[in-house]
DNA sequence: GAACTATCGCAACTCGAAGTTGCGTTTGCA
DNA sequence: TGCAAACGCAACTTCGAGTTGCGATAGTTC
């Protein structure tokens, strides 16, 4: 006479409305806060639990780690403004997407994501988040290279992720150790990386 | 009648010869192996004791905390080799600076170090930690610049710290998430940063 | 609106790794 | 040769991640 009644260890969200849905958005937003106030390592998950005024348990029954948990709260805001820039010149778009880059990285969360990923990055699923951002940045910013040679402003043959990076680069470290990145100095990066690229495509080195 | 035996909790280091010597040199070794195996994150303080056929307690009177371990570990690795680069052109300067910084950062303890900073850049100790090599990178790289100023190959206004910042961040990225770094990529970061450096100063942009 | 069950709350767990303590033993060094 | 610095060992504390079992609540379906 054997009682087999369902147990499922973990939420399945076949129930998406109501008491749920508050529950996943208090837990996001308290992780948030918490993530912003203790960092990625001092990130407990139980304070979560704490602010979000829920079960610990109803947490891991949702997020299975720490890890799932700060990357499913990463991820929507992350992915979420790729809205191409357009600013009409290439100059413009490369600073507005510079600028658009540190906003994120230079906040507490973005910080805090930023150091996730280093800590985690053995982590198949952060790997393959970062991947998704990524992929997801540098196609956005292909509309960007392919405008700009349109109006002639790059030659046919740039590496746009060669670009990117070049843009980024530099001001990426700054961000990681939370030092501020002055409009200046984006500024100056985004003019030499221009002229770079003018300069290495028109004569064809030496 | 007080017994004040004074029972130091920590290691000093009065005794810097024989069996000390050879602890601190098995266990940092140990450490190196343990770090490259595991990552920072799983790194443990045990595993090392036992690679290294020396008790726990032995480790924790010298090195308090994990991240003090693998500080110590790093640092003369990493603080070693800022000899003075000089190939007698900026563009092989720059060139061989970028290759010995892909170098560091592509082994295992580099990326390692790589990440812990970031997941500890919290701590105070890393903090500092980063801010010693950082200086010391950049006043050795004054030097690169200095040469070429004085060769004519950079205006003498340039900012040393932008250019360094302007050849490593862009193969930062890459590194940190573990994936190669062509010779080819390094070399267009080079020729671009450098034609973008001199395009830049000569007509003062518009 | 009644029943079915997904989801939640609660309390008490296990587990693993960091870091500690006390004491006896070895060994560098004066 | 002797004293204290440094080591070995074993048992301990602490803390946070993640688990388990069961009863209570509340979406959803008919």
């Amino acid at each position: 006479m054997e009682r087999v009644t369902k147990r499922p260890a973990v939420t399945v969200g076949t129930r998406p409305g109501g008491r749920s849905e508050r529950v996943v958005r208090s837990v996001l937003k308290a992780a948030a806060e918490e993530l912003s106030l203790s960092g990625f390592t001092n990130f407990r998950v139980e304070e979560v639990a704490l602010r979000a005024a829920v079960a610990k348990t109803t947490i891991y029954r949702r997020w299975p780690t720490k890890t799932d948990l700060v990357a499913a709260m990463l991820h929507a805001p992350l992915i979420a403004d790729d809205a191409t820039v357009d600013t009409g010149s290439l100059r413009g778009d490369l600073l507005e997407t510079l600028r658009r880059g540190v906003a994120k990285g230079g906040t507490p969360e973005g910080r805090a994501a930023i150091r996730m990923v280093q800590a985690e990055i053995e982590n198949p699923e952060v790997a393959e988040l970062v991947r998704v951002l990524r992929r997801a940045r540098r196609k956005a910013f292909r509309e960007v290279v392919k405008r700009a040679v349109a109006r002639g402003e790059l030659a046919p043959t740039v590496d746009s992720n060669l670009l990117l990076d070049m843009i980024m680069g530099p001001v990426h470290g700054r961000m990681r150790l939370g030092e501020p990145v002055p409009a200046s100095l984006m500024e100056s990066v985004v003019d030499i990386v221009v002229a770079g690229f003018n300069a290495a495509a028109a004569p064809p080195r030496r």
